[in-house]
DNA sequence: AAGTGGTCTAGACCACACC
DNA sequence: GTGTGGTCTAGACCACTTC
């Protein structure tokens, strides 16, 4: 690996990156200690506080374990708990989005759709079709950024999305008006996850802030999986609240 | 204000101690701009990276909101955007929420009650009585600190708690069999929030990494509120889910 | 005792925002 | 242009872990 200097890319998110593909490809596993940080400097030529800023992004994102004294290590993969709640019935997914904002009358968000791409990735969930990847921020009426999403859908199943956005409609009003594609909720999960450089960049927050990460799938009127979306939310400006009913 | 050096309390704790006393008090209100970095760095007579490294903490708390070339600037309290989901039938709470664990067929985190402390705090959710607090960390299996729990109960309505929990029974436990009390689910919350340095040393994490905030309210059987409960998980260790019936 | 990460300093240059 | 935060360096000392 060389790094490059005054590249625009800042030395310690190459170092970063570079560490990150070394524990994606296997070099590093779980478990193994890092080189100590001296000898990161040494070996990259660059400064040892340079170093702690990369190692710093890494912890803060859960991919190192940090032990005072004695060493940095590859963090174990997660063994996540997933907590069920009991199932709800299923609504239609975008009425109810907006119905979940009960004191509002209407939507409090602007939502910009940023970029319709192709990707060659594909989802297990919505089958082996090629899919596209649609990137979008919602806005408060104040003009904070404090949303960012990504859906995935099947490119086969809706050819020609990205004309439809266009326009500045949201996705799901595309997808009905373009496509007679209505959505319902098919299932949603919550968790915390440390912003990346470019997530904090679309937030504006500084890279590592915590954001409430939801991910989930949306159905269509016969069940099948049609969108697979993934939401990063500024943790400090949302709240899930789960009533539960004392009748009984 | 002065700075101690060498007691213990690392200079930017000090630091971000004074600018967030200064925020709570009101002498920094929201959209104020911090003094520049220099300017701070020379008046508390620090380097600038020190109070960087203050400024850093409290912009992953959401605390500050960091603009280049501009200044820093106290964080408007966040318009906290609540997303109701459907009401859920109320349900025992101890029982229910090892129930959530499906798969497993015992508990798998060990909870070591840390503190029992009076508090001069109050919740208005409890009514006016002093209130006492528990602290405990949750254990997997394996070892890992992975929840940290503070709950607050009233200090009249359960004297001498801190002589029940000596023995490593569970507050619930405690409740049940010696003041004769079972609780139920009142209402829960779901945020993120960034590890403070003490969350971080108790979960084995650097500060600001992100943890999953559950906050929430439970009742006796008359529906009273009984127990005020804030709970942080790691962030990458949880994932609470959510389905919706698909048989409509 | 040796090695690790944690804190702190003094100084430099750069990119960006605002006037 | 001036001032702000962003990055980077060289060097130092300390606290903790491990042997």
């Amino acid at each position: 690996m060389h790094l490059r200097r005054h590249s625009g890319v800042p030395l310690y998110r190459q170092l970063e990156s570079d560490l990150l593909e070394r524990m994606d490809s296997g070099e590093l596993g779980p478990g193994d200690r890092l080189p100590p940080e001296t000898e990161l400097a040494r070996r990259w030529g660059v400064n040892r506080l340079t170093v702690r800023q990369a190692v710093g992004e890494l912890a803060r994102a859960g991919r190192v374990t940090v032990r005072r004294g004695s060493g940095t290590f590859v963090a174990h993969r997660p063994l996540v708990i997933a907590v069920d709640l009991p199932p709800l019935p299923m609504t239609e997914a975008e009425r109810s989005s907006s119905a979940a904002f009960a004191a509002q009358d209407h939507d409090p968000f602007t939502e910009v759709v940023l970029s319709v791409t192709d990707d060659d990735r594909t989802v297990a969930e919505l089958g082996p079709d090629p899919l596209v990847r649609v990137e979008s921020v919602h806005t408060t009426e104040s003009g904070d950024p404090v949303i960012c999403s990504r859906y995935w859908l099947s490119g086969r199943r809706f050819p020609g999305l990205s004309g439809s956005l266009t326009d500045g409609r949201s996705l799901y009003t595309a997808l009905r008006t373009d496509f007679g594609t209505r959505l319902w909720y098919g299932w949603r999960s919550l968790s915390a996850v440390a912003a990346t450089a470019g997530e904090a960049d679309a937030l504006d927050v500084v890279p590592g802030t915590p954001l409430m990460l939801r991910e989930g799938v949306n159905v269509d009127e016969t069940g099948h999986p049609t969108v697979f979306l993934s939401r990063r939310m500024r943790g400090d400006r949302f709240r899930y609240v789960l009533r539960y009913d004392t009748d009984g």
